[in-house]
RNA sequence: CGGGACAUGGCUCAGCUUGGUAGAGCGCUUCGCUUGGGACGAAGAGGUCGCAGGUUCAAAUCCUGCUGUCCCGACCA
């Protein structure tokens, strides 16, 4: 068994914890990862929570399918140009060439529009609140465990509106959904911040993003939003008739989450032992480790840990009891720590001998021996609180401690080729700034960030110029 | 798609330079002993050496081609 090491890089790191926590193998397509079931455990809290989300703003669950016929790709001309190089297309099927090829999703979009224009005529089908839960392929030059694989799982929302203005609220309230799931549950800052046009995404008139920062200073596109205007709509016809009894193309937002937010948890919490998972997504918050002698009788121990299980049920807390006795726990110990498991708690005879048990926190490797096993419940419950703060406010930290102001391509070296993290900048919007980041240090402008901290008379890094046409930016190396 | 590395038992790898009966550690199985931080001992199972050609009396080893994986770039959620 190989373990990432305080040296090794970020790449490492990735791949050490998801293959050692089980979250996830190597398959034998290129490309292609298994989800294990501690990671998809991990994928199903986070489709529990969200799919909630998703209802509680309106919207209802649909299935489209995965197959899009080429010709619908290829109506949108931004679309399909920026798609089609990683679509992975079907050309046989039956023993027989196809008459029209199919695409293996790359996303929905299209697929989707051909059903709304069928669907929608009146302005009383408006708004059309859609998500589906689906994988899309992407044929990706360079893959990662969770960050970047050609198959991966999402949701995918795609809803039709009578006018820009709800539009544009549909995609920000949806962004802002993101924002809270990642930071509330899956405890992972992000800034909000729309996309600067040669990052949007092809085919909208405007695209925000949550943009997070890993433990390696590197940031990571976790959600994105798309205004996508009336472009949909005009390719694939999809048109209404207005109040006032006039036609017009119905205003369209699309937006998702994908198994990356598996990647976010993993570069966004870990140490030197391995994954830490924030309790809300745990799949088991709590593993009991019943210390189990061969030659004495165990059924007290069993029987307490089996009280504690049910205990702690009782107040909603997800548990598992590891009374396997072929393993030492040593060995368990090690197992859920690599797993990432916030709470541990060890019982054994001595300790019930005193009504005791012993409690070990993940996110900061402590051990406290001696807790009385009175109102321990409560105590779990209020402790699996404090972790997931406690992991949320390290981010947080972590992450305000690598974003620094900028004001000169001189200073965005240091904090991009030093320590790494975010730059906040001016700018004046001239393209040849993306250029120069691109090559000269691999780095893009993640975001024009939504919640501004610079002032006005901060001057563009570029140019140097202070104006109020000076737009705010962050900027990072990127996933 | 460019650059680098690699492909030998379930895993990590040695062996290849200089061709000659396939190795180690971990894991696995059984038994014994143990259990408060990855136990120990003994016995055992398990590999047509990525694939296809070629050279040779003989190929894991030399040659050619292919495929795949990982890492670094460009592309991307």
């Amino acid at each position: 068994m190989t373990t990432s090491t305080k040296e090794a890089n970020s790449e490492s790191i990735l791949s050490d914890i998801a293959i050692n926590a089980e979250l996830a193998d190597y398959s034998p397509v290129k490309g292609c990862m298994v989800i294990r079931p501690h990671g998809y455990a991990i994928w199903e809290s986070i489709q529990k929570i969200l799919d909630k989300m998703i209802k509680d703003t309106g919207h209802e669950n649909a299935y489209f399918p995965l197959l899009v016929p080429e010709s619908f790709l290829q109506k949108e001309a931004e679309h399909v140009e920026g798609f089609a190089p990683e679509c992975a297309v079907v050309t046989q099927a039956g023993g027989k060439e196809l008459n029209e090829k199919y695409v293996i999703r790359p996303t929905s979009e299209t697929i989707i529009n051909h059903m709304f224009s069928k669907w929608v005529g009146s302005y009383r089908d408006l708004p059309l609140k859609l998500n589906q839960w689906a994988n899309v392929m992407r044929w990706e030059m360079r893959t990662r465990l969770f960050l970047r694989t050609s198959e991966f799982l999402w949701q995918e929302g795609h809803t039709c509106h009578s006018t820009h203005e709800e539009a544009k609220k549909e995609v920000m309230q949806m962004i802002n959904v993101y924002k809270d799931l990642l930071e509330n549950y899956l405890a992972v800052p992000v800034h909000i911040g729309e996309k600067t046009d040669s990052e949007k995404f092809a085919g909208a008139l405007d695209t925000f993003t949550i943009e997070a920062l890993m433990r390696d200073g590197k940031a990571l596109q976790a959600g994105t939003s798309h205004d996508l205007g009336q472009n949909f709509a005009k390719a694939f016809d999809t048109t209404f008739t207005s109040q006032e009894n006039k036609l017009d193309y119905v205003w369209q937002t699309s937006w998702g989450v994908s198994t990356r937010l598996i990647g976010a948890i993993i570069m966004g919490h870990n140490d030197e032992v391995g994954l830490i998972l924030p309790p809300k997504i745990a799949p088991f918050q709590v593993v009991i480790i019943p210390i189990l002698k061969k030659n004495m009788d165990n059924s007290l121990v069993l029987e307490k840990s089996k009280e504690l299980k049910s205990q702690l049920e009782q107040l909603d807390i997800r548990v598992k009891l590891d009374d396997r006795t072929q393993i030492s726990q040593g060995h368990k110990f090690n197992e859920y720590e690599q797993k990432g498991i916030p709470i541990r708690l060890v019982v054994g005879a001595r300790d019930l001998e005193n009504n005791q048990v012993e409690i070990h926190r993940r996110d900061i490797q402590s051990k406290e021996k001696g807790v009385p096993l009175e109102n321990l419940d409560n105590r779990i419950k209020d402790l699996l609180d404090e972790i997931q703060n406690s992991l949320l406010n390290r981010a947080l930290e972590f992450r305000n401690k690598r974003t620094k102001t900028v004001t000169s391509i001189e200073e965005l070296d240091s904090v991009l080729n030093c320590e790494g993290g975010f730059a906040r900048a001016m700018w004046n919007g001239d393209t040849e700034l993306e250029k120069i980041l691109k090559e000269k240090f691999s780095a893009s402008i993640r975001c024009l960030p939504l919640e501004k901290e610079l002032s006005e008379d901060t001057p563009c890094l570029f140019s140097g110029t202070i104006s109020s046409e000076n737009k705010e930016i962050m900027i990072a190396k990127a996933y």
